[in-house]
DNA sequence: TCTTTTTTGGAAATCGTTTTCCGAAACCGT
DNA sequence: ACGGTTTCGGAAAACGATTTCCAAAAAAGA
């Protein structure tokens, strides 16, 4: 194994002035770093990543919290985007990410789950799929311990951002193309919104009581908790009541549907999120797809911000009003 | 942070005893380990991972390839769910697992992508839902450099194992079930065979060759390259002079199913795979459930395994034969 | 009791970086 | 030509484990 050692002998140069090279550092003459780069691609040095981790006490490491479901795959395909975009902007910033299971650390009290992620070097945190409610979470972000870059968490402070979209925006704007789309505003609505506790639950709703007072419209809201059981049943109750349903997710979306197949009635229903179980029920539905793979990137370099001692931010990330044709998004 | 000096200076002991006993090693009294284990409780220690892997050349990482798909997101469930598995199992060994994307190596030549998976202290990689055929793979396996558990590709060697099903025996129990199950054995069979040069997809076709015999059924066979779409188009050129139709995956199924429901015929379909979207499409489908993350904790164990110094060897998980009715799966 | 063998525990080197601190060289103005 | 300020490069000490090698102690044998 090249080691930094080797480079440093090859380029006549010491050891730190190869290290200095490497990270950008001022103070190194042009030639030395043109001497030290030539040696660099001369022996295909790559710096061990390990090494610099241990070392460098103020790059550590970014983890990444993830949930992967036992029930609900079709979750995984969300996480599995955060998680690639997260690896990629990683490799751009040249810092290890560690996936970690959300479950260990569910066990632990705060004190162990922070030492858990010390013992890894861990110096930031980014939180994906997970609300704020949660218990380990909460304690974890309040310490200020770790830098943290987390999704659809509204918490922004000198240690923590927020990066998510303006999802009462999202939610207004896709409930409103769906209703312009079915002959005019003088309809009924019925709104089957998340779990009631939950930030994006709360903003989503928002944006449907102000179209609903914009447009004029009747709505009824009931709570689905982003569950398709719980929307179907709400539908199959409810929803023949109704001339349009709008859910806060997908996969409620999907359970709305097929009550209205159980039930032989076909309103129009929009959804939220964008995955791909989306194309494959009902002819043809609304969604916001959010852009789960940029998210993820834009947390890890939000974190990386942090760990370079910026201040906490909220960042609005862009979303996209789509209409899913079904047999059309076959690839 | 507390380290193991501390720990060692707590219990009255030298820093290599307590490194003995976190490793278990043999050659300490039972009362030193007590003595300890009781120190580590004490300070709530935790072993530094990263330093651990920096320093000890043995007991390397493991590296989990992954392949996000840009396309069929439906795909990333799977990857989720091998990565899960591996996490956990790595975790269960006290092993850094680090998830790297496959494309950060398909730029390289083999001497880069050793060198820059040999620059993060992997010794082991895991490697999943990858083709025999990928040039790079086949060139890292080759060298022997790595302790490589391959999933789903048939190699086995020193350094080298194999995890996989019974692909030829899932094919053919699953294609007899549905056979069976839509009135006796006298059916004209379409089979929508993978693609033609994989592992699976011969081990796949094999099977159903052999199940064709036995039944004395007769049988055509298409390349639908598991691809959703080129099932859908088979389907559609020649599914309405078969009786059943068998695909080697589930998205090709999907894809059948599509083509069924345009033309308004209703043939039985089975897939392979069990991943969610199955349960979404058509009234009801058979297919083949692969355990993908027990795949991924196996993959994982193995590699870990061979990284001790056993020698390759293949390891054949069990399947699951499922029916899944549409509305069933509801959670 | 005095070797000889086996256990057990400790000191110190090592892994490959990063980073601090310091001295040498170069540059500047007077 | 000389003090003073920058700029640059190098030596060495971290970082926190693992692991080798060695000495002391304990056990066994004669």
């Amino acid at each position: 194994m090249t080691t930094i050692r080797d480079v440093a002998k090859h380029a006549g140069v010491a050891v730190s002035t190869v290290s200095k090279v490497i990270n950008h550092y001022p103070n190194v003459s042009e030639e030395t770093v043109e001497r030290v780069r030539q040696a660099i691609d001369e022996l295909g040095f790559v710096p061990n990543s390990v090494a610099a981790a241990l070392s460098s006490k103020q790059s550590g490491r970014i983890a990444i919290l993830l949930n992967p479901s036992t029930q609900t795959q079709a979750i995984d395909e969300i996480t599995m985007q955060y998680l690639t975009g997260a690896m990629l902007s990683a490799q751009e910033l040249r810092t290890e990410l560690v996936p970690i299971l959300f479950g260990s650390l569910e066990g632990k009290d705060e004190t162990e789950a922070e030492r858990y992620l010390e013992a890894q070097n861990i110096k930031g945190l980014v939180v994906c799929g997970m609300s704020k409610e949660d218990y380990v979470l909460q304690r974890l972000v309040a310490r200020e311990h770790f830098k943290c870059a987390l999704v659809d968490v509204p918490i922004v402070n000198d240690s923590t951002s927020y990066i998510g979209l303006d999802h009462k925006q999202a939610q207004k704007d896709i409930a409103r193309k769906t209703i312009m789309e079915n002959l005019g505003p003088s309809k009924e609505i019925l709104y089957i919104s998340g779990k009631m506790n939950g930030f994006v639950s709360e903003q989503r709703l928002a944006g449907m009581l102000e179209l609903a007072e914009e447009l004029d419209l009747s709505m009824s809201v009931h709570c689905g908790e982003f569950s398709e059981k719980k929307a179907r049943e709400i539908t199959l109750k409810y929803g023949a009541g109704y001339d349009i349903i709008v859910c806060a997710s997908d996969l409620m979306a999907i359970g709305a549907m097929k009550a209205l197949i159980e039930m032989d009635i076909f309103h129009p229903v929009c959804g939220f999120d964008g995955i791909t179980l989306m194309g494959y029920v009902g002819k043809q539905m609304n969604t916001v797809r959010q852009n789960f793979r940029e998210i993820g990137a834009e947390a890890v370099r939000e974190c990386a911000r942090l760990m370079g001692g910026e201040k906490g931010q909220s960042v609005i990330m862009d979303h996209e009003l789509v209409r899913l044709e079904y047999l059309d998004i076959i690839v």
